[in-house]
DNA sequence: TTCTAACCGAGACGGTACGTCCTGTCTTAGC
DNA sequence: GCTAAGACAGGACGTACCGTCTCGGTTAGAA
């Protein structure tokens, strides 16, 4: 077997295609869900052929995570977690930050198509995570790290405990629809969660 | 009307085939997951013709959702929420018991196929919440009701978002699978929850 | 085995699915063709159970022989084979009628679909020839025997042969559509054959 | 125009797959028979995919009116109408060949699927005609033609009849399996036909 | 007159094939 | 050598009918 996985060479790659690729992704997983989406679709759609798109994407779902990706970093939104010395209100701004995203269609679309995707394929999900799950998981628990070093924390709160009590409920709420996700139940969650584990 | 949905009688449905069918789901649902499970490849397990399927379920998820039904009848697990007056420890006995079932493959795999199939299909997941996640809610939400009115939570607390610090976090971990779900972990929650909500 | 093969009894038969079922098989027939009729149409046209068809006949071409049956019963054109004494002059009468079969869709139709089932299906042949087409060779070869023993004919003609002078050519034009069918045609061929085998 | 029907591109059609498809259409043909034979089967034989089919040919018909016609150009029987001058010998040859073909079972399946086919779908008929029977057709009014300059025919026979009345009959036999087809058959049509057209 | 066996309409059933759609690979031409 | 285009083998889709079966309801002799 002489080099059965002929890998491409990535300099030669056309631009212009992966763009137009990714775009009518997006834009056919706006129209007709991931579901019905299909690579011939995408292919026509961007006017590209679908070998092309086989040459650069091993799957359906890593052409739509790139896509997302592409759409993430094309947002401004790159938000540094606040660190105003007041935890209440910092963990406030942050929970609301993630109630308007449930809300925004922009962000509900794709994340429900990863948390879906993410069931039936380990790998896919363990990337998803990594690449948009621990970055706000971290800086979370790097904020709640400095109130527990300014005593607004109980010094024993096991702080993976406290970010999922924060995450745990509003994606709860918001994965299985069950009542809608406003600023203030975002307010609630703080209050009930730094009830639970101040000094 | 031009009567274009002819639905069939019901009173004269095979009971036999019906179970065939949802066996034949379980089983292939196990061998080879859901996004490759076939509608024909149940009919030719079930021995039974695609046609039946097609009269009975509109689509493959539906077949699912019905086998898991069949599957969680099937078991005698129906623990009522227990009340023995001590409301910290009947929460352990429930949290530990969701642990389990997290860790316990004959959950966790039809619970991941129907969060997925859930997010691009609302209405499956609306049956789907209806059938499996409300009767959970409530039971907890019942018992917690009965906590307050001895006393041992807060008069003011919001029982819907009490039910989601405690569900939320142990989901939530399952879900992304960041870490593994243990007893201690259950207990770790009730603690943190009674301690935001005791009086 | 016990009796295998069930006989149902004849004389319990309803009268008024047997006409409903014909006559429906004839109406589809005419609407949308041979290839395109099914049983179930057959029987939802005439209220009928596909059990009450499958009971009685034992394929679909079985009914379509029986309803052209019932049609031609119907028509009242059991003509006898005029024997006037003129050979020619009867002979024109006869070959015109034929010309006049075969411009009329009444007959046209139900005899192609005969002429079709009957080359794959050589058993359905053989019953369609006895019923319709033997009779009219038998009646020719009768009325040219009597011509033969009148001496218009002459006497080592071989009739068998002559007949089919008639009828082959007018048949193959039919069959072949090559080209219209007049009564001028009809006596054409009349004028031919009775040249070959004039004494 | 919305472009409904895309046409594939030919020039980039796969000579093997159209080969063993007609291939697999013959040999199926032979085993089961024209009415069981499936798009399905061919497929399967020919190792070909369904659409494969779908897309140069469109109909079942359509493939077994090409297959025909293939195994037809393989066959090295291209035989000019003789013209030895002699009228009588001349047709005696090509209606004892005629005759031949009738007994021969590589003729004699194909032709009565093709008239079977014909007569409820007119435009197979017509290509099949203009494939297969026109040819034998012009030729003989060919031959006839020249004999009817060389005197040996009567100056105002209608050819097109004459051919009708020399094809005709043997057709008519063949197609109604009336009587064996013979040589002797063959030539007493001859014989017949001659003596009503010599001048 | 009641019983009972068969027919009847209806339609669910296990199947087969349909014609369409999409997958992932391969081939061709163009840049 | 990447690209657009699209033919190819394969396989699942959801539909249409096949011929068999089972279900009540009706009908017509036999008891």
């Amino acid at each position: 077997m002489t080099e059965a996985t002929r890998k491409p060479d990535a300099s030669r790659r056309s631009q212009r295609s992966r763009e137009a690729i990714l775009t009518a992704a997006m834009e056919l997983m706006a129209e007709v869900g991931y579901a019905k989406l299909t690579i011939e679709a995408i292919a026509a759609r961007a006017g590209a052929g679908k070998q092309t798109i086989y040459r650069w994407w091993p799957t359906k779902s890593a052409v739509v995570l790139d896509a997302f990706r592409l759409n993430a970093e094309t947002q401004e939104d790159e938000v540094d977690f606040p660190d105003t010395g007041d935890l209440d209100a910092d963990l406030r701004i942050v929970m609301r930050a993630i109630a308007d995203e449930c809300n925004n269609p922009r962000y509900d679309g794709p994340a429900r198509v990863m948390i879906a995707e993410a069931q039936h394929d380990p790998e896919f999900g363990a990337e998803a995570r990594e690449a948009f799950l621990l970055p706000a998981i971290t800086a979370t628990k790097e904020r709640l790290r400095s109130g527990q070093r300014a005593g607004q924390l109980r010094a024993d709160a096991d702080l993976d405990v406290v970010v999922e009590l924060l995450f745990g409920p509003i994606h709860h709420r918001w994965l299985h629809s069950t009542a809608p996700i406003t600023h203030a139940y975002a307010d609630q969650i703080v209050d009930y969660v730094l009830a639970a584990v101040r000094p």
